[in-house]
DNA sequence: TCTATAGTTAGCTACATGGCTAACCAATCG
DNA sequence: CGATTGGTTAGCCATGTAGCTAACTATAGA
């Protein structure tokens, strides 16, 4: 199953903090330098880098330092990690819906040939979960 | 934009966490009472709740009471809240890249161009992003 | 070389989180 | 009624997180 993973833990805390989400948002539309990245939010520059570590080390984030400036890009692999972690969830809850409608139907297929049988009996039911 | 939105803040927050996403993947395949839950755990029950208390203030679980037994159930509509903001992003991220791929085959027309004026210039260039 | 720029390191505070125990309701069941 | 079960409340503790300031390093530009 190996759903412990650590991976998918720091991707969604990371994911967590509107700061973090905001700066993967700006990173979605080309990759910036950390000063273009701090520049919009009313933050200490050591605080905001807190950020940007927390996004490097989920594996959001990568950066590399050329002269005096450290140039940041998204990594889609990760965020794609994440985003089939939701599907996979999705398809188990929509089978999930798809055996409970089958169910439902086989109620009702009975509840007819019932009816059939006896006509004269209301066909009334409540709880049918 | 609208994205400082605080529920997504919580439903990332919840799902950082291995336990409560075990939860969210238990109820993916139907309702179950908080000791259902709580089993599979080595966990005192009221660290157990505290779970359950953070899945449901996200928003991505529900749970009423009847008798004496709670009863939990995913509500899917978050979860599909949370899988949006990915698919936002990425339809983000992919439009960027056709942006840039057409700046690419831009440049290699270019190319091609230039190459074709002199052609006994060896065309090779290195870093272009 | 001097200065300004772009990050970085260190170290602090306040508060949130995840876990525990102990004690406490409130429905069932015998 | 009395005991059991299923959950809840209260309160404690250790650790983690988000922010700050101050001081430092290292490159770029004048």
């Amino acid at each position: 199953m190996a759903n412990q993973s650590p991976r998918l833990d720091q991707i969604f805390a990371a994911l967590a903090d509107p700061t973090r989400r905001a700066i993967v948002m700006r990173l979605c539309a080309g990759e910036a330098s950390v000063g273009e990245l701090a520049d919009p939010f009313d933050m200490a520059l050591p605080s905001f880098m807190k950020h940007i570590h927390v996004l490097e080390t989920s594996g959001l984030v990568q950066s590399e330092k050329a002269g005096r400036v450290r140039t940041c890009r998204l990594s889609p692999d990760a965020l794609l990690g994440a985003e089939d972690w939701f599907q996979q969830q999705r398809a188990i809850w929509e089978a999930r819906l798809d055996r409970f409608e089958a169910y439902v139907m086989k109620l009702k297929k009975e509840k007819e040939r019932a009816a059939a049988k006896r006509p004269s009996r209301t066909t009334k039911r409540k709880g049918a979960e």
